[in-house]
DNA sequence: ATAATATAGTTTCATATGTAACTAATTTGC
DNA sequence: GCAAATTAGTTACATATGAAACTATATTAT
C-alpha cells in the first residue's frame, strides 16, 4: 500500500519549541507587567535585581553568566538602575576594570517588595500543579535544558 | 524561636519563569538559526509559513490567532515572505478587506525542506526524555498554560 | 440612503535588542 | 620591563519590535 500524502507533517501547537515559547512569553509577561507597572523595573533590570538580592557585591560578568543575559543587555539594566538609585556601583580595588555592584537601600527596599510578587505570580502557575507533578516539571526543564545547550553550567 | 533572617528568599535559577524563558529562547534560536541560515527566514516567517502549510488560504488575522503574532508581528512577516516569493496574497471576494494567504510552489518547497529540520530538532529535544516522560511533559504545559492565560482559547 | 461604528491590514514612530567596534585596565610572553 | 594579547564594560549602529495612528472596506443603526 503507498503511502498516503500524509497532509501536514507539522502541527504548529504541537511543535514544542512553539509550545514552550508561547508558554515562556505569556508567564513572563504577566509577571513583568506586574513589577513594570509598580516599580517601572524592566525584566532584564529586575533579573540584575534579583541576583543582586541573592548575591550582593558580584560585578556585571558575574551577573551575565548567572542571568544568561549577554554583556550588553546587562550593561543597560545596570545603567538603568543606576540612574534610578536601585543599585550603586564602585571599582573594584584589586581590577579597575571590574565594577562591584550592590543594591542600594531603595534597590532592597523595592526588592523586598518585588519578591513576594513574583514569587506569588509563580506560585499561582504551578499550585495548579501536584506537588508531583511540581517535581516532575523541574525534573523535565532540567533536562530538557541540557539538551537544548549540552554544554550548560550546571547550576 | 524567631524567624531566621531568610536571606534570598528568590533564587532566580530555580524561579519557573525564569527557567522557561532561558530554556525557551535557547530552544528555539537553536532552532531559527537552522532555517534563517539555509533559507532566510525568521521565527515569524517560519511560523505563517507552517500555519499556511496546516491550512492554506487563510488571512492574515486568522494566522495571528493560531499563532499568538499580533497583527503587526504578522503583517511584516507576510510582506517578507511576499517579497521573497514564499507565499501569495489574493483580495478576498467577499470582503475584500482581507487577503486570502497561500503558500507558493516555492513556498511549498521550501516548507517541505524546513519541516524534517524542525521535527528533527525537536526529536534531538525530547527523545532524550522517556515517552512517559513526554506525555507528562505535554499535560505539564498544558496546564501552566491554561493557568498562565486562563481565557485562552483550547486547542 | 447615510452617518457612525467596527474590522483588516499597513505605516509610522519611539523604543528595545544584538553585533561589532571601541576604551581602559590587566595579564602574558619574552 | 614592555609589546601583544585578554578581559571588563560601554558605545554606536543597524535591525527588530510594539503601540498607536492611519487607510480602506464593511456593517450597523436610524
Amino acid at each position: 500500500m503507498p503511502d498516503t500524502p500524509s497532509k501536514p507533517s507539522l502541527r504548529l501547537s504541537e511543535f514544542l519549541p512553539y509550545r514552550l515559547s508561547v508558554l515562556s512569553n505569556t508567564v513572563s509577561r504577566n509577571i513583568a507587567d506586574l513589577y513594570d507597572r509598580a516599580f517601572g523595573i524592566s525584566i532584564w533590570q529586575w533579573r540584575v535585581m534579583a541576583v543582586l538580592g541573592e548575591n550582593s557585591g558580584i560585578t556585571a560578568t558575574e551577573i551575565g553568566q548567572v542571568t544568561a543575559m549577554d554583556k550588553v543587555a546587562v550593561s543597560r539594566a545596570v545603567s538603568g538602575l543606576l540612574d534610578s538609585g536601585h543599585i550603586a556601583r564602585r571599582a573594584s580595588k584589586e581590577d579597575a576594570r571590574r565594577a562591584i555592584l550592590t543594591l542600594t537601600a531603595k534597590g532592597k527596599e523595592v526588592y523586598d517588595q518585588i519578591v513576594p510578587i513574583a514569587l506569588g505570580a509563580e506560585r499561582d502557575l504551578v499550585e495548579t500543579l501536584s506537588p508531583d507533578e511540581q517535581a516532575q516539571l523541574a525534573s523535565l526543564m532540567e533536562k530538557l535544558a541540557r539538551a537544548a545547550e549540552p554544554d550548560r553550567p550546571l547550576w
